[in-house]
DNA sequence: GCCGTTTTCGGCCCGACTGTTTTCAGTCG
């Protein structure tokens, strides 16, 4: 039987919740971590029993004996004895229940209770009848929520890509910005943690007059509901689905409150543990000596450097604030020196108008040399992919003589810019490739990647992939899983297996700028774990398409990928002299 | 239920806002 993390982790969610609605103590957080941290593990969590055993599953921080006795009840019969107990108990869709914004365990019960409700539909008929305005504990206000929530709900907002909703960020943050009120603004949260999909902006403001902030920002035109509205937070969604979320403190917390509102929020939790084991709490307005019933004078606030220096811990960069060993690096001062946003020097994926770009390969040069690049890489892509004009043996030929044209053009001017001679090549069903080796070696970079055949198995896909990465030609995997960030899903491969095979056959995989985004970041980890070398390409189509790298490079970041896992933070010398 | 440079037992992050209440529980981040 197979049983997927988020399966396992939907489960775990479930029984801390039920735990919850019991007024169970502390249980349900444990309940909660497991559930997190299984859901965001790159390996499977059957796949680590089938090799350690239950052993192997204690060994995951946040899992103990009991938590891991119920993952492998779950992956030997599909359930768990124990939440199974629970629901017979309390029958309702929490899953879907829980997802009405105001609406935790506890509410839920009472409605279970009181008016047998147990899922959405339920729900919204006993709104619409006016049957929870009556109830305890409820009341007029609560009931339009519900139904405000509901209909959200039905539009299905959710998370966006971050490279698409970063420009609507941006101008909502300019808007703010020119409030005269405002001294300091920034965006926090998982925007500054650039994770690959947001579900909310968070703005953190200094200010002292904080109140016409305020008025002006949950009065705005976009706005479609207001979730509280206080003198120093304010929260709102947005008409498009967004939320975002203001947050006005005094100048002296800038730091913590910048810390506390970037998060992660385990992170944050993990920050203040061990504040509280040095003697001192940590919260958004300060790190301050004594305990929280006991507060003593404050330690540190202004910046986060110096909060992150009284708590003994190097400065963690925000990509790296997700719980996933940072803490106890910074302790060690060993945290890696990741890349940095204007470490590359060139860029690897380049489409131009021989094919579906938009622009010539001079103009996409000469944009790139403007944002201070020293060499690009004109990827078209060949004959098989017949929708976008693909370059064949002939064409692709045509084209290098142009490259050449222009490389000594570049040289008359005295420029040291570069374009080299590549391909973006169609890996076929088979793993072979759409140009004959006799071409591709003439080219400098070699670049290959998958555009049909998504739903091959999982076995026969990673043996394509393989196969091509054993062609001594090949330099570059573009675009590795095929993911889409908010639209396609990866198609089915061993990414274990493949990573091995890269770091075998001294092959590079790309993470790809734009809404790809793949490597995804667990991904990119394994790669710098097994020595696997990276580039990060813009995949752009015009001119203005060559920032999307720097989407890469906050990938990259919260990959702990340091300059010298990525190939094109090199020169370009030493970059190709790597390649096969 | 999990965890350990105070601990294998006894702790477990902290605060704002709302709505329903007359002082606070629930939810959220």
């Amino acid at each position: 039987m197979k049983v997927s993390n988020q399966e396992i982790a939907n489960i775990l969610y479930e029984i801390g919740e039920y735990l919850e609605m019991q007024d169970v103590a502390f249980k349900p957080r444990a309940y909660e971590k497991a559930a997190q941290t299984i859901e965001s593990l790159a390996e499977d969590a059957g796949d680590i029993y089938k090799k350690g055993g239950l052993k192997a599953l204690e060994n995951i921080p946040g899992i103990g004996v009991s938590i891991a006795e119920k993952i492998e009840e779950l992956l030997k019969t599909g359930k768990c004895q124990e939440h199974e107990l629970l629901k017979k108990k309390t029958p309702v869709d929490l899953a879907n229940l829980t997802k009405v914004e105001g609406l935790g365990p506890k509410k839920i019960k009472v409605l279970y209770q009181k008016l047998k409700i147990k899922n959405i539909g339920d729900l919204e008929k006993a709104a619409k009848a006016g049957k929870i305005a009556a109830l305890e504990g409820f009341g007029e206000k609560s009931e339009q929520n519900i139904l405000k929530g509901l209909e959200f709900l039905k539009k299905g907002s959710g998370r966006f890509p971050l490279p698409l909703i970063m420009g609507n960020i941006m101008e909502l943050r300019n808007r703010l910005k020119s409030l005269k009120d405002v001294e300091r603004l920034e965006v926090a949260g998982s925007v500054r943690r650039y994770k690959e999909t947001v579900g909310d902006a968070d703005i953190l403001v200094i200010s002292k007059n904080p109140k016409p902030i305020m008025d002006y920002f949950v009065s705005m035109p976009e706005v479609a509901h207001v979730y509280a509205h206080g003198p120093t937070k304010s929260a709102v969604k947005l008409k498009s689905g967004l939320d975002v979320d203001v947050r006005i403190v005094p100048e002296e917390s800038y730091g913590a409150a910048l810390m506390y509102f970037t998060g992660s929020k385990d992170h944050n939790v993990a920050l203040r543990e061990l504040a509280i084991k040095k003697g001192y709490t940590l919260n958004e307005y300060g790190l301050f000596k004594g305990t929280k019933e006991k507060k003593g004078k404050l330690a540190a606030g202004k910046t986060e450097e110096e909060i992150y220096r009284v708590l003994g811990l190097e400065y963690i960069e925000p990509e790296m604030r997700e719980m996933t060993g940072e803490i106890e690096l910074a302790q060690k001062n060993s945290l890696p020196k990741i890349i940095g946003y204007g470490d590359l020097k060139g860029d690897l994926q380049v489409q131009t108008n021989w094919t579906d770009g938009e622009k010539s390969i001079e103009e996409m040069a000469m944009a790139a040399m403007k944002i201070g690049l020293e060499y690009i890489a004109i990827t078209d892509h060949t004959k098989r992919l017949a929708m976008t004009h693909g370059l064949d043996e002939k064409r692709l030929m045509k084209q290098m003589q142009e490259i050449d044209e222009l490389n000594r053009k570049f040289k008359i001017k005295n420029t040291e810019f570069k374009i080299l001679r590549s391909t973006e090549c169609d890996i076929l069903e088979d793993g072979s490739l759409d140009l004959p080796d006799e071409i591709l070696k003439k080219l400098d970079v070699v670049g290959a990647s998958v555009h049909s055949h998504f739903n091959l198995s999982e076995i026969e896909q990673t043996k394509r992939v393989c196969r091509a990465m054993k062609n001594p030609n090949v330099d570059i995997i573009f675009h590795p899983t095929g993911r889409i960030v908010g639209r396609r899903e990866a198609y089915n491969l061993d990414m274990s297996t493949i990573i091995k095979t890269a770091k075998e056959t001294c092959t590079i995989l790309e993470i790809n700028g734009s809404d790809r985004l793949d490597l995804r970041d667990q991904y990119i980890r394994m790669c710098v774990d097994a020595g696997v070398k990276m580039s990060i390409d813009s995949d752009a189509h015009n001119d203005s398409q060559l920032y999307f790298s720097g989407f890469g490079i906050a990938q990259a970041r919260r990959g702990w990928a340091t300059k010298n896992d990525i190939i094109n933070a090199w020169s370009v010398d030493k970059m190709l002299s790597f390649l096969k």
